[in-house]
DNA sequence: TATTGTTATACTCTATAACTATA
DNA sequence: TATAGTTATAGAGTATAACAATA
């Protein structure tokens, strides 16, 4: 359990840590904003799905997806097949196009991300990504849960809350 | 120095964060985006600042920075005041009923993070702050930087910002 | 009736460029 | 001429709501 210094902070951080990502942004291939830079990634990385798998995993609504993925589709980057165990369904899925894409994106993010972070060791990117997984795991899909009350919860608890 | 799978799953993460960051953005009261929380809580962590060092300090556009003060001072968050050494410059001041927003801004981010982070040990939440911090620091200000992280000693010299 | 996906609309954030007023 | 700040415009990302097709 963190004070709440820390934890403005930490909210501080995560405001701050946009600026990161735009210059991110701002090295990515003509055409391919970070949407459909994201789209790429998460189907070269888990594999054909579904239009609600991907928004899922891209934790936004599916409208957004619905709309990052006909970009994507209109370059020829992936294909959408419709699902024969579900007609309301299209799996998607990479093209050799958008293999090439998606390789050219991680030679660009590989290349700016070992300029900035040349002093990082590998144990520091390393604990980086993993405290960064946490945090999105711990805020779960939240996206649509209302703001949870005090949790009544107490398995495992090794400290009691401060206060209340 | 770290190798390129975990240069690509940091990417990931980067990118994967601003789910986490829309969640907190749901809480924010009224009148008051992130934008908006930004400068107040820039503000009422360092002080009256002319317009220029609030830019570099959210890091983004000095046009953008002007946008997200109009709208605070529109509210009646804080105040511009000209400065008399620069008739070019106004100086940014929070407002008592921009220090309430402030704390009410405090009081919600606050009470999210601790409902989220309940499992996080004051460490873990310190180690990610830390790291995170150490990010930004590492891709420094560039917004127009070219590959070039050296960066000089800044000698905070010159003119303080108020301090309190 | 419920679910999958699309489209229309609106809002926030951002950058570029043109503009003003000072320096 | 150069700098501090404003405003207009354009582009990307997102959510909500209305809609179509299928389950």
């Amino acid at each position: 359990m963190a004070g709440q210094a820390q934890y403005e902070e930490l909210a501080r951080q995560l405001s701050a840590v946009g600026a990161v990502k735009r210059d991110m942004g701002r090295i990515l291939p003509p055409e391919c904003p970070a949407g459909s830079a994201a789209v790429l990634t998460l189907l070269g990385r888990h594999g054909d799905m579904r239009m609600s798998k991907l928004a899922e995993l891209l934790a936004v609504d599916m409208s957004v997806t619905s709309r990052h993925v006909a970009h994507v589709a209109a370059r020829g980057w992936i294909e959408r097949s419709p699902d024969p165990a579900d007609k309301r369904s299209r799996i998607l899925r990479l093209t050799p196009a958008g293999l090439e894409q998606l390789d050219e994106l991680s030679r660009r993010t590989t290349h700016l991300l070992a300029d900035r972070l040349s002093d990082w060791t590998d144990d520091e990117v390393g604990q980086l990504i993993r405290l960064m997984t946490r945090l999105r795991d711990s805020f779960g899909d939240c996206r649509s849960a209302p703001p949870r009350p005090p949790a009544p919860v107490l398995e495992e608890t090794t400290r009691t809350p401060a206060s209340t």
